[in-house]
DNA sequence: AATCACACCCAAAGCGCTTTGGATATATCG
DNA sequence: CGATATATCCAAAGCGCTTTGGGTGTGATT
């Protein structure tokens, strides 16, 4: 059942069932009706290809995801960005279109989408400090949101970022002030953008309580539960191991609170953890007294907002950059306390 | 850059351009040369809506996520899939078109894919028990392949499944074998056909060693670390608590161990431990000898193989079903052992 | 020299939709 | 009442590609 079929049984021309149906107002009421109701009746659906061809509008939305043999994007914290923005999407009757490729075909791939527009615009997923995919972008013309932030400023594009230097200061400041002084540092890879800042704040409180960063005492990795356990068993053995911990995931945070009770240790006694958590839906840190202290912001609530940001901005081609930063909210759990004597 | 625009710079019709690009033979070598050369030479890129509105093929294949409020599809293991799918797509020239929809919708996204064949096949995920998604699939005609099985035969449609309940059942058996007698079965949502063919597992074994189900000893749920955690507090509590758990996932995996150390339990010595392990990329199991023994099969590599399964069909029409069952490897890891005297 | 078979190329239709630029009928107005 | 709006509809072109059904020129065959 296509629109010339409708048209035929309707006895009208395809010109007048298109206006009807997508609203325009050179069309009388009472045939707007009778034309919606054989829409119903006969189930007929617009062929979105078609329909794209002719309006150079494709409703559907780009996210390209690096394959990469380094750093895995493909994790939990991306599968609950997609779904968060996969709701917004089905709401407003957009599409996702995924597409893995090779860091290598990166750039080949947006230069494809942008030509001939399969996309109306794109998310860009794990921005690394200084991104290039940002430039290319701009310079496509594809409209697109990044989730997180390539550089310091982050001036001329649009981009919703957690403020992960203040959220780490924060955290850090709360160890300093329940007279931690030793504090493992659990990062993500440091040339993703998120970790670099992470990293960041975390020195900023240091150094505001006068204490230099100890290389020693900080990991970079992906951000794993083995690399959490790794990471905190190495700096348990430390001359002078750490009393607390800051992890980059709650996976990662798992991984030390398993080091320490390797150990016999207690989180929270023996051992302070504070990990970001990202609110995974299937990672829930809740209850009366959530298990772990955390800097708190929702990965899945970030992928509704960048997509109705993107969104906003492919209806209105010069709608001005849209940029948002989410301050994280510091939650309290049973993982942190007082420094042991 | 399009086909006309680039046959006009060649001297020569669409028709003969769009000939030699496809590796038609009704074009001279020197020509189909010249074309291919110039078609680089331009960065030319066939619109692939135009292409798909002329052939009817799409080149993209659907993964229709359901928007459960009930259950979370999104999960950790949906993200791995994801990973494997969409490799084989991105080597085979394919898209990956996801589709969040809530639950009541799917029926009528499944229908409109199907009518304007918006995609060439599609990929069902989480089947339940008798899931009617599949007759409506075989109704509309739709190629697709799913992950998992609906019904205890599944004959008349492609699957790729894991052999589920033998798994649980060698699971069970090894646990049996080491003298454990009351085992906590901590299982996914039980609707799910692979929970419920992993229950069937559990109790084969239990019933060949002469013991009836216990229902204090098994649950179903939602696969995340807290459930795990929950569970295993619940049956510690009893007056004969379990000497082993059986857990559905490495995330309810880890909830369990955490309860065992609420309590001062080693996992493996005091209380054993034997998981389902999916191998995703972000919960390794791995080192000399893997923390936990489990019931091993990659998702990634099901996602893999379910693509490349579902492009078969795609390109070959009469295509008989493909139905695959993968057994899963039982390894050995630190958290079983011997049940306590 | 006429015939045939190829190899090579092209014009035009068609995929299903939107949109431009009228056409026709009805209502409004001086 | 004729002129002008206004409301309602339609024919046809176009989006960028594929594909059908020829057409033309060359060399081989008779």
């Amino acid at each position: 059942m296509n629109l010339k079929a409708l048209s035929e049984k309707l006895g009208l021309s395809p010109t007048t069932v298109s206006r009807a149906l997508n609203g325009y107002p050179e069309v009388s009421d009472a045939t707007r009706r009778r034309v919606l109701d054989a829409a119903r009746r006969y189930h007929y659906r617009p062929n979105t290809r078609a329909k794209s061809l002719a309006t150079g509008r494709t409703m559907s939305i780009g996210h390209v995801i690096p394959l990469s043999t380094k750093h895995e994007m493909v994790n939990p914290i991306f599968a609950d960005f997609i779904a968060g923005a996969g709701e917004t999407y089905s709401r407003a009757g957009y599409d996702m279109s995924l597409s893995v490729v090779r860091d290598e075909d990166e750039a080949r791939v947006y230069r494809e989408l942008a030509q001939n527009r399969s996309v109306d615009g794109i998310i860009v997923h794990g921005p690394r400090v200084d991104d290039p995919r940002i430039g290319l972008l701009q310079e496509l013309g594809l409209p697109f949101v990044v989730h997180g932030r390539a550089s310091e400023t982050g001036a001329g594009y649009s981009w919703l970022d957690v403020n992960n230097r203040r959220a780490f200061a924060r955290a850090t400041r709360f160890l300093l002030d329940l007279g931690h002084r030793r504090i493992g540092l659990v990062n993500g890879i440091e040339t993703m953008s998120f970790a670099h800042r992470r990293r960041l704040g975390h020195e900023d409180a240091l150094s505001a309580a006068g204490i230099g960063p100890d290389p020693a005492l900080m990991r970079a990795g992906e951000m794993t539960e083995p690399y959490g356990h790794a990471a905190a068993c190495e700096m348990l053995e430390l001359d002078r191991p750490p009393t607390a911990f800051l992890t980059s995931s709650f996976l990662a945070a798992m991984g030390v609170r398993r080091a320490l009770e390797d150990r016999g240790l207690k989180p929270g006694r023996d051992v302070s953890i504070l990990t970001h958590d990202d609110v995974l839906s299937y990672l829930a840190n809740e209850g009366d007294v959530p298990l772990y202290t955390a800097v708190r912001s929702s990965v899945r609530a970030a992928g509704r907002r960048c997509a109705e940001m993107l969104l906003d901005i492919v209806t209105d081609p010069d709608h001005a950059p849209i940029q948002e930063i989410w301050e994280a909210e510091l939650v309290l759990g049973q993982s942190t306390g007082p420094a042991p004597a």
